[in-house]
DNA sequence: CGGCGTTGTGTCGACATAGATATATCGTCG
DNA sequence: CGACGATATATCTATGTCGACACAACGCCG
């Protein structure tokens, strides 16, 4: 049984939340130009598509400029706002949608010292920094693919970097695709750390499998879930 | 008008969808032992309860154990593919989470070329590379502020890992918190690109106002969004 | 054998959501 | 001034969700 991640993104002020049936009904009156062509074509009913505008507007501000008669009878367009609107909704989808599609790989370890949000956690692969709620023993750390850096290892020490998690290990899986990779390293017997680099990469640092790299990620891209409760 | 990210998290299989509400009645059950007691902590109505169990056993498969009568009465315990099913949502909801609490950078460019999933943008800070959905032009670069690496001006050029964005700039903004720092490198005029690192990196770098640094993040981390549509 | 606290069902009604329908209003044009 | 196509609004109805209530079945115990 695979269970997909999946999402609803939605923003949130106060009182109203805009969803993303909200969103298509602006891009619908957008591309459209008015509110009725728009209920149409989303097959959804005039009255309630009017309220909705209605109360959006209520809690956010003006999203459209809605006129009445005219030559063409009138219609309705979108102000800067609910363009703002509509853009800030697709990049929290499209972050979104990353964590789901991007791989991750989870380490499990103990925690051994916290610093307010941080840890130091000990895993099969040695310490590891990661955010970690407070008071918790067990953690799995999870970490995204994409925040996963592949380094040569005989390159010079990273000190001067930000990448406090630096893991050594050995390339167990090597996947290329259309422009990207996914690397699989082993950093320890079992655990493996999973990272998406461009096909360039791939080259530049000469993977295949049974290379030796150094996977690095920074503390804060390491996010410690209990294990316990 | 601040809008707030948010998000409910699912988990989908074909049929049948893993919500919150689900997971939560999972844990009421876990904790208190019984679907009865589970509905009257929650303030839900039996029945209701404990045809969703049902529901979810048969798409997903047991996920209980339940027994009636005996000296007790009976009760339910979960399976430990309960428990699993329960971690792997909160792993989920800690990484979506993530998103709407970290930072993050917006950069606007136009696309120079387009190799498959990726493409070269050129925007006010040079040529960066990131995801970018086939045929855009103009595009919105995100960059998660935990996948921004910085480093040392004069180290040696890091050619030899898989950060391809490395953009020099100058620290105009530090707050340091608890044991993380939000730091946001000027790396053009008016575009800033944030970074959270421990407090440790700060001194480690050397991290002040008016530092020189480089800021890099992997080409598979910074994701665009169509501006056009 | 009856009591108890469960699990398992069936059914009803309250409530919210959303489409369907009808009507009023508005402003330009022929 | 009437037609047209849009906005604005009231109201009815279908649908789905969920709590409320009722009742049977189960199995151990006193």
């Amino acid at each position: 049984m695979t269970l997909e991640k999946a999402f609803d993104p939605r923003l949130a002020t106060g009182e109203t939340t805009v969803t993303g049936r909200d969103v298509e009904m602006l891009r619908a009156i957008d591309r459209f130009g008015s509110m009725h062509r728009a209920a149409a074509k989303l097959g959804r009913s005039y009255p309630h598509l009017q309220r909705r505008v209605v109360e959006l507007e209520d809690e956010i501000g003006q999203l459209t400029r809605r006129e009445r008669g005219g030559t063409d009878g009138g219609g309705t367009r979108l102000t800067a706002e609910a363009r703002d609107l509509i853009r800030q909704f697709e990049r929290l989808r499209v972050e979104l949608a990353g964590v789901t599609t991007v791989p991750e790989s989870i380490i499990r370890g103990t925690v051994r010292e916290q610093y307010g949000e941080l840890a130091t956690v000990r895993t099969a692969a040695g310490e590891i920094t990661a955010r970690v709620p407070a008071a918790t023993e067990e953690v799995e750390i999870a970490v995204r693919a994409d925040a996963v850096v592949l380094m040569e290892p005989h390159s010079p020490p990273h000190s001067h970097t930000s990448l406090r998690n630096q893991l050594s290990g050995v390339v167990s899986d090597l996947a290329v695709g259309d422009a990207t990779a996914t690397v699989t390293v082993e950093i320890a017997d079992g655990v493996g750390l999973t990272s998406v680099v461009t096909a360039e990469s791939v080259d530049r640092l000469d993977l295949a499998a049974g290379t030796d790299v150094i996977a690095a990620f920074k503390t804060t891209a390491a996010r410690g879930t209990p294990l316990d409760a």
